[in-house]
DNA sequence: GACCTGACGCCCC
DNA sequence: AGGGGCGCCAGGT
């Protein structure tokens, strides 16, 4: 369903990967997380590692990119290496309201986002 | 042009 | 229940 209306709109635009990440991404409203795998999930383009890789990419397009608000399925930091700093994403995510322990969002499930939300 | 790797996630043992 | 393996797709070497 959506996920087939995500896939032709990706054949037909399909620009560079990460743009689409991208666009989820800025759409993680504030104070909320993701996860790679809800944004694979939403793009139906296959894997959650792509979405890693995407974002990976996605600073040298643009930094304001809150890929902060991204991260694995157990609500762990897993990218925070790939910022500035190792710190800057824990920071930024406290700085939203999101309170991090050990590296993992406190209260996950509730503080997640998925992209169906948008209502598609 | 083939092979390896990657900010992951699910299935199988 | 925990650990290991495979799949995913694109880019770089």
């Amino acid at each position: 369903m959506a996920e087939k209306k995500w896939k032709e709109k990706k054949e037909a635009a399909s620009p560079h990967y990460f743009d689409l990440v991208y666009d989820i991404t800025c759409l993680v409203p504030e104070g909320r997380v993701t996860t790679y795998g809800a944004i694979a999930d939403y793009l139906a383009l296959g894997s959650a590692r792509m979405v890693g890789w995407a974002l990976n990419h996605c600073h040298s397009q643009d930094t304001t990119i809150p890929a902060h608000r991204v991260v694995n399925r157990k609500g762990e930091l897993s990218g925070r290496m790939h910022f500035a700093t190792p710190s800057l994403m824990q920071e930024r995510l406290e700085k939203e309201g999101v309170e991090i322990r050990n590296d993992i969002v406190c209260d996950f499930p509730t503080l997640f986002w998925h992209p169906r939300e948008l209502g598609y």
